[in-house]
DNA sequence: GCTACTACCGTAGCTGACTACGGAGTCAAG
DNA sequence: CTTGACTCCGTAGTCAGCTACGGTAGTAGC
């Protein structure tokens, strides 16, 4: 057992706030060794793994729910369910680029018309947002 | 002064629920008129063009605080100021498209090393998320 | 003038991922 | 043996943008 370090020493080597990890212990996203009487709670490599694992998958847009599936999923035997799961965010990613590039794109217009208009009275931002379909 | 339809009236010509209407008067976007002594308060066509431009702006990514900035420069007047809201958001739409690309990409590639690993005992994506950098 | 429907108003709840707070207990150094 | 840092634990607050609730008051139709 390398159980060594505090939950600040954990904190410390994961970069991840005592708290946080805390919330992911309520969560079911990490496990709370037990407390030796009247004692404190010490933690080893299997919880830097795993607060690892869970930044990770956050970095790739999967949301605490999902890394939870995930990590019930951990030992790598079950890679469909996995894929699934990949499939299904990358589809829900995908849609999100799309509208944000709508919505990139009106704006660079909108941008573009205020630039083109300098000696007229009426803003084409404000205008297009009062009359347009 | 057209001022006629009530609150509900207001939002079914807006598609704009009554809950929000109100919750836009209590964030100070949309203003509430006087109440007649023991009467009911009476909205108009001002108050449908505000919440159509209010419309308009949410659907180009602004927030209910920039749209409040937005209303203050209504009259189209003040272009510049305008502009610059709209370049601040602009940056921040191509950050987030930024963002989300480097994830779908980083997902598409755990997906096709799912795809191409039948055989093997790991996933690719779980392995991913336990070893990378 | 009764009934059904709204309006009014303050406040509380929702989502997701934290972050903060307060009071009690524990532990190591000096 | 005291001080100060840290842990434990429950609960509450944060952000944005709503959405819901509950009690009261006003209004429209018959």
């Amino acid at each position: 057992m390398s159980e060594t370090c505090t939950i600040g020493g954990l904190a410390r080597q994961t970069g991840v706030h005592v708290e946080t990890i805390r919330y992911y212990q309520r969560r079911g996203l990490v496990d709370e060794p037990a407390r030796p009487p009247g004692g404190i709670r010490r933690y080893g490599e299997g919880h830097i793994r795993r607060l690892r694992f869970i930044r990770r998958a956050q970095a790739i847009g999967f949301s605490l729910d999902e890394i939870r599936e995930l990590l019930r999923l951990d030992d790598g035997a079950q890679c469909d369910e996995a894929q699934a799961l990949a499939e299904k965010r990358l589809a829900d990613v995908r849609g999100k680029v799309a509208e944000l590039q709508r919505i990139e794109a009106a704006l660079a217009d909108l941008v573009d018309r205020c630039d083109a208009a300098d000696g007229r009275v009426n803003c084409p931002l404000i205008e297009s947002l009062q009359d347009a379909g």
